[in-house]
DNA sequence: GGTCGCATAAGACTATAGTCGTAATACTTT
DNA sequence: AAAGTATTACGACTATAGTCTTATGCGACC
């Protein structure tokens, strides 16, 4: 029996999707989840052998949901669905390991074929994107990598760092001594293979980080 | 009459522009450059009404040609032709002033008709990009304008900086005490309206600047 | 031909970033 | 239960970033 995860803040496209699913595809089990939050839990406490993930959901923005529930159940197959047609985020949707990109203007058919063929291990891309996704691969995944490497304090530094703010700073926000701050800046540095800050910026520039905002 | 300069490194793809043209638009005098430093030169000494700009020219990475020539020429309509499918670049291109973009697959007829438009004052853009387009602008060009503002030594500090190196070494590299890139790095910092080095390697980063490498 | 504005240059000083050593806690692994 | 490993935490120290001040050269503009 296969098990998938509908997590969309949307009720009305989770329903969409659910139609779209149970048409063709009616041996499934489906759940819903309405954030991220909701989401994790799920995952936590049930079989899921494939999530459907919208990226514009409350507490998850852009790459970031992805990138955490990457990380926390790595071994999942993740589908990302998506308005966007921004071609390269979709590639960094990819990169970051998801195994198919669903554009929310798909037929219901399109959504089915999508869905079986990533329940069989297969990738899936609209038409046209295959090349453009192989460009930004090589690079971005390794980072992808490394970032998913950082424990959840240094992710949340690393954040703040991305933003601009002073360790003084982020030290405030996280409530913990500026000594401890550039601990874990340093120990970023370390596993990231890089030696200062500004580098560490452009790395979570160009993965899209945004701060956990709680 | 009206003199066009098609700024190209690939000859033979001069070459289909201006058959493209000539064909539909006979009365338009055309000129070739290869290179920026060509094209720079070419602007200097002649009357051009409309700059067809390759962005993969060498010694124009990415966005930093067009910035070049934009901020050289400010009152220059160009059109920037380019084989991307990169949404976000397209925005960005236009964004920063370019008055149209013309995919390298485009159709003879679809090119002198953007060339049309573009000569009547009109925006061109492929078909379904317009809003993605509006999305990026905000926010995007003001930050083009702030760092087309920067004088020549204020713009490689940038470029270094968002390299990731340090002031020391981005003195030797320009052969200036490290006091001086100081003294251009708070500089920056003002007319950016910004305050610390991570913003400032973010907004370069964003904007897709490359060093000038000469 | 001043003089005004601005880019460049640089030294002295302060603030922030980054390293190192140490310690306490949590989580495996045996 | 003990030993090992990784994370979090922080203070003391050094290196780098950033501010302020001053000075020089260069083009614009009466």
């Amino acid at each position: 029996m296969i098990t998938l995860l509908i997590a969309d803040d949307h009720p009305l496209y989770r329903d969409a999707l659910r139609g779209a699913l149970s048409l063709s595809l009616p041996a499934l089990t489906l759940k819903e989840a309405g954030d991220l939050n909701t989401t994790v839990d799920i995952l936590n406490n049930e079989d899921i052998d494939l999530l459907l993930l919208d990226l514009h959901m409350p507490g998850s923005n852009d790459l970031f949901g992805l990138l955490h529930i990457r990380k926390l159940f790595p071994e999942l197959p993740v589908a990302v669905v998506s308005g966007t047609e921004d071609t390269t985020l979709i590639s960094k949707i990819i990169s970051v390991g998801a195994l198919g990109f669903i554009p929310k203007t798909a037929s219901a058919q399109d959504i089915a074929n999508a869905v079986e063929a990533i329940l069989d291990g297969d990738v899936w891309l609209p038409d046209n994107l295959s090349e453009d996704v192989d460009e930004v691969n090589e690079e971005f995944s390794e980072l992808a990598d490394k970032v998913a490497s950082l424990t959840p304090s240094q992710y949340k530094v690393l954040c703040y760092m991305r933003d601009g703010l002073l360790n003084k700073q982020i030290g405030f926000n996280l409530d913990i001594a500026e000594a401890t701050v550039k601990a874990h800046v340093t120990a970023i540095f370390k596993k990231l293979g890089i030696n200062n800050r500004t580098q560490a910026v452009l790395i979570a520039s160009q993965l899209e980080l945004e701060p956990p905002a709680q």
